[in-house]
DNA sequence: TCAATAGTTGAACAACTGCTCAACTATTGA
DNA sequence: TCAATAGTTGAGCAGTTGTTCAACTATTGA
């Protein structure tokens, strides 16, 4: 690469335009931080961490949950309903009862690292 | 535990109230969550999150840093010292410049295990 | 069939958040 | 010493978010 394409790439005011083409080269596509953020922002609410950490060691229907954490079963549903659809629960009707699972291992993962960042 | 103390730990209108006693024995207190979910917070957000993994490359100034990301040096300034004041950059002056750095490697581990859940 | 309980949903409101702007400090080179 | 540039900061504003409330659907047991 030249330095007429290096300059095209970066922006006018940067002090040092090899270390911004270095690492803007690097970096994923605008998009993807959109999501991976709106990821993390799930993590970003106790009562939503709380929530996972508690489906991190069993399944729990509604009621349940909203009892463990002491909020209403609406806030918890309006909760779980974001968690739904971000993919990091799944649910299953067993009569009058639905119950919340992980919905894969990375949410785990995930809170493990933040507790670890916190304590270490 | 018998069964008086177990209903003690839970809350009335629980309806497994064995299992939400289980689970709350395993969770953290609740000031835990609380930073947990500040900490989480943090990756919250477009900017930050791309400025954090941005920092992941290479070392840089704000200057370097407001190009890349094409915002003002006055709003990185605002995020990475909210980042600094979670201990998840570092910032050294030389000269004119402040460069900042990711101040450890969970920030690393925990934008991947992010990646990792939308890419697979 | 109907009452009771589990769960969901949308609107509304208060609290929070990220950016902008302007004013400020810090450092350097002339 | 002073102008220029890097960086920080606080106030203010618009947009977002988490909870509550009330109304709704779904399932079951009698």
């Amino acid at each position: 690469m030249n330095e007429t394409e290096k300059l095209e790439l970066c922006e006018s005011e940067c002090i040092h335009e090899d270390i911004v083409c270095f690492v803007k080269a690097k970096l994923q596509p605008a998009g993807d931080y959109e999501e991976l953020a709106n990821l993390m922002k799930l993590f970003g609410d106790p009562t939503r961490v709380k929530l996972l950490h508690a489906l991190e060691q069993h399944e729990m229907c509604v009621c349940d949950l909203a009892a463990l954490l002491g909020v209403t079963k609406s806030a918890v549903s309006h909760q779980l309903k974001l968690l739904r659809m971000s993919n990091l629960v799944k649910s299953r009707r067993k009569g009058q009862n639905v119950f919340y699972n992980l919905a894969d291992d990375h949410v785990r993962q995930i809170i493990d690292k933040g507790f670890e960042h916190l304590w270490e």
